[in-house]
DNA sequence: ATCTCCACGTA
DNA sequence: CGTACGTGGAGATT
């Protein structure tokens, strides 16, 4: 909270925000009938606007920078030397901007050979020096130096510019776990690629905050560099006129002279004329009755808003609790605190009323049919909860809203974990945490019932900010899947110990064998496992050809020790392959073993918020990358086998979903007659891209078009797909060529679907789902082209998923009167434990479920197997 | 114990 | 210079 009798200074970096707005809102939305584009005008507008109301700053000032030159290019000239031209949209915005400043009475500055963070650091210096609060806003990491007890930082976070990251010492800490004026200090030994400014090589953020905290400070570092061992301490000592000189550059100037005195800074009415005149010009008209509202002498200030502070906790009995559940027909926040997997204590919130209860057989039969009922309840990661109320015999409807799935689906890239994440995120508030640090905590930390109440307001602003679609994918997707994985963890997956244990004594000992032949080759003994001893091995002693570079050496993975065999066979690279195979299987097998039960199975988590296309993830252990392609490892799926009580395993996998969302997304017509020929597709497009009669299609013609047609999924390259089929790269780039040649309607959709990417800041799935690349726009190219193969990923891996969801839960939903369960999801495949007589059925569900999940312009092929372990099953 | 890198399993 | 994940060993550090 700021001081309110003093003054309060607001200064902004105009430059780096608007930068930020030009790349975060669609160009196309914010464009006047005459062309010119104003969505980085409006977007700082809007955020400038929000900060005067939400801020109320007494005194205010704007700066600019006016170009690339400054005190720091003379000094290095590379310094930002990676970045691209700005762009020309983007440059012609500023004076415009600046005018809508001015006719806003707001002071604007710049000067020549600075940058608008010295300007930002002078004047916060100088009003932090007469007492005043201030507050700065910009984008750029460097001002972080700038934060004390008076002056506050506002950082845009990743996802916009109309969030913003409150960073006052104490938030600098648990952040950097350094004070802020030492955070260039961290700045300078990482380095700063948009800068273009190399740190020491192999020291991140972690070895940084490390070494300074040992050192205490940067030149204490810098002193004792001789004393820090290893190769991180050679990179230092190799490197310490770089970090010198990061650091001379990213010190912001305090003392920058300037034409103005704070005085003059101080908020004005703006000129109504002036101003309506620039809004006209740029078709503004909401944003003009916002800065009417803010800034004239209009209106009243808005009331103050709802205290954030939480209700106090009140202990309710069981028989009040039935009272109280049955209270209201709002939404209801819910918490469940698990302890050992079952309920220990619950937590209800309801608009300003909390009830909470430790768990009791009374507690749970009170709460029992509420719970079950389609009452409306919000949670915070609510699978855990869900679980544990079916382990205490309880069942759960009216799951209506998740603010930790909310969450990552609004920003899939930075999940905000927890309910304190949330909390802090959407509602700018604290929520109250014990502190670890003590035995004995001084606060107590939120209680159950309290966590509920604020899940429950989090849930009403994470509903305002989810777009419609998104919102859907939630509630019509992810919810119901929820309910699904917990059955499935809880339901867990027969593995037989025997076969394990047999097959990994099998291997152990093939393993040491292969060893022992291995040092007979080279004649000592080294640990295999260890890249860095067989790079010694092989490129120094056995002087092989050099592989592809890795960052610390030469690579020896198993492609590159493939090649290496047909260039210069030598007996340990075999031997060493055949080591590797077998370690590596024994090693799955073992950790799938420690993986199982009391009751003989394995349970794994999904993590729902795993991934950031919409897929799940697999964890503890992760049954999703169980191997499958030799025969010899197939071995370890025969581990898997069909329960007590239970008949058969039923598998059932979508064939070519992605190459079908491509048809579908692409509308190539090519590619959709192929799927509804029902003929092999790898045979009908091979046909099609060598121009010979599908009966004509060779074996190595139809790899060739595989390879093509699921390289083209992840945006692959002509050099990539001539690696992989080991041809000339003229070879692939033809062949790239002709398959685009007869199936044009896919590369159109795929270049198109990264440009409106691009222009919209994200791609979409075809239910909605959303997934931010910020990076389309990047001036760096390797992010940038990163970030194309990725977004061209998204909608296809991201459809993909959403339909296996749709089709997951729905068969959930259809198995929930029977015996029979699901078990398993591995992306594209189900399996299903089926009780004694319900094959039939069962089989017929699934099918029905997986085909039916969504309506596509080609049919969705569902293969079903069954057998009494996951490999028969496969079959 | 904890971090970083390499390697490798799946879809 | 092909997307999306998780795990485990080695090596370097504490």
């Amino acid at each position: 909270m700021t001081d309110s009798t003093k003054p309060t200074l607001l200064v902004v970096d105009g430059h780096s925000l608007a930068f930020r707005a030009f790349f975060a809102l669609p160009v196309e939305n914010f464009s006047t009938q005459d062309g010119q584009h104003t969505n980085a005008i409006h977007g700082f507008l809007s955020m400038f606007i929000n900060l005067l109301r939400d801020e109320s700053p007494t005194h205010v000032a704007v700066a600019f920078d006016v170009s690339r030159e400054s005190f720091r290019t003379r000094e290095y000239a590379e310094y930002k030397g990676t970045r691209a031209e700005t762009p020309a949209e983007f440059k012609g915005q500023i004076p415009l901007l600046q005018e809508c400043l001015r006719a806003m009475n707001v002071t604007v500055l710049e000067k020549p050979g600075y940058e608008a963070d010295d300007i930002l650091a002078t004047l916060a210096t100088r009003a932090a020096g007469e007492g005043w609060n201030v507050l700065v806003c910009s984008g750029d990491r460097d001002t972080i130096q700038l934060v004390d007890d008076d002056i506050t930082l506002l950082y845009p976070s990743v996802q916009g510019v109309s969030k913003l990251k409150r960073y006052d010492p104490a938030a600098v800490v648990e952040k950097y776990g350094l004070p802020p004026e030492m955070y260039p200090d961290i700045a300078a030994l990482v380095g700063e690629t948009s800068d273009n400014l190399p740190g020491v090589p192999k020291v991140g953020e972690k070895t940084a905050v490390k070494w300074l905290t040992q050192f205490g400070s940067l030149d204490a570092l810098l002193e004792g560099a001789d004393t820090i061992k290893g190769v991180v301490g050679g990179n230092l000592r190799d490197h310490l006129d770089d970090v010198r000189r990061n650091r001379r550059l990213n010190r912001l100037l305090r003392d920058v002279e300037l034409p103005v005195e704070l005085d003059e800074l101080e908020r004005a009415g703006v000129d109504g004329q002036a101003l309506r005149d620039v809004f006209a010009r740029l078709e503004f008209r909401a944003l003009l009755s916002r800065v009417l509202q803010i800034t004239g002498d209009a209106g009243e200030p808005e009331a103050d808003e709802p205290s954030a502070q939480a209700p106090a906790p009140v202990e309710t009995s069981a028989e009040e609790l039935v009272g109280w559940l049955g209270g209201g027909d709002a939404e209801t926040g819910v918490t469940v605190v698990v302890e050992g997997g079952l309920p220990i204590r619950v937590g209800f919130a309801r608009a300003d009323a909390i009830a909470e209860a430790d768990w009791s057989d009374d507690v749970a039969e009170s709460v029992r049919a509420w719970l079950a009922s389609d009452a409306p309840k919000a949670f915070a990661d609510a699978k855990p909860q869900v679980k544990a109320l079916r382990r205490a015999g309880l069942d759960l409807g009216g799951v209506a809203f998740d603010v930790v799935l909310a969450g990552w689906l609004l920003r899939p890239s930075f999940p905000d974990k927890t309910l304190a994440d949330l909390v802090d995120t959407y509602l700018h508030e604290k929520l109250p945490e014990a502190d670890p640090s003590q035995l004995v905590p001084e606060n107590e930390g939120a209680t159950p019932g309290q966590r509920a109440w604020f899940t429950a307001r989090a849930a009403r602003a994470l509903r305002e900010a989810l777009p419609e679609s998104v919102l859907s994918v939630l509630v019509d997707i992810e919810l119901p899947t929820l309910l699904a994985l917990a059955d499935m963890e809880l339901a867990g997956v027969a593995v037989s110990h025997e076969s394990l244990s047999g097959f990994s004594a099998e291997l152990g000992a093939r393993a040491a064998q292969l060893a022992e032949q291995a040092y007979a080759t080279i004649g000592h003994e080294v640990n295999l496992g260890s890249p860095k001893q067989l790079q010694e091995v092989l490129f120094v002693e056995l002087d092989l050809p050099k592989t592809r570079k890795t960052k610390t050496g030469y690579t020896t993975d198993a492609g590159a020790l493939a090649e290496l065999q047909e260039k210069a066979d030598h007996p340990f690279l075999g031997l060493l392959l055949a080591h590797r195979e077998a370690t590596k299987l024994k090693q799955i097998i073992d950790g799938l073993d420690l993986a199982i039960g009391a009751d003989r199975r394995v349970h794994t988590t999904y993590v729902q918020t795993g991934s950031q296309t919409g897929r799940l993830s697999s964890t503890d252990p992760n049954l999703q990358n169980i191997p499958v392609r030799t025969e010899e490892s197939r071995r370890i799926r025969s581990a898997f086998i069909v329960g007590e009580g239970y008949e058969t395993l039923l598998t059932a996998d979508y064939s070519q979903i992605e190459m079908r969302i491509m048809a579908h997304l692409s509308g190539d017509p090519g590619l959709i007659e192929a799927f509804n020929a029902g003929e092999d597709l790898h045979r009908f497009v091979g046909a099609r891209v060598f121009g010979v009669d599908p009966s004509d299609v060779t074996a190595e013609m139809r790899t060739k078009v595989k390879a093509m047609s699921y390289g083209l999924v992840y945006g692959l390259s002509a050099f990539g797909l001539s690696k992989q089929l080991r041809i000339e790269q003229s070879e692939a780039k033809t062949l790239m060529l002709e398959y685009f040649a007869r199936f044009g309607a896919v590369r159109d959709y795929l270049r198109s679907s990264v440009e409106t990417a691009r222009v919209e800041g994200y791609t979409e799935t075809i239910f909605g789902r959303r997934r931010p690349f910020p990076d389309l726009t990047s001036p760096n190219r390797v992010l940038r082209e990163n970030a194309e193969r990725a977004a061209l990923n998204a909608p296809i891996q991201g459809s993909a998923a959403d339909i296996m969801k749709i089709a997951l839960f729905r068969v959930h939903q259809d198995l929930l009167g029977m015996r029979s369960r699901l078990l398993l999801q591995i992306h594209d495949e189900i399996v299903v434990e089926v009780a004694p007589g319900e094959w039939d059925d069962v089989e017929r569900i699934v099918r029905q479920r997986m085909a039916g999940a969504a309506e596509l312009t080609v049919p969705l092929d569902v293969q079903i197997g069954r057998g009494a372990d996951w490999n028969q099953a496969a079959h």
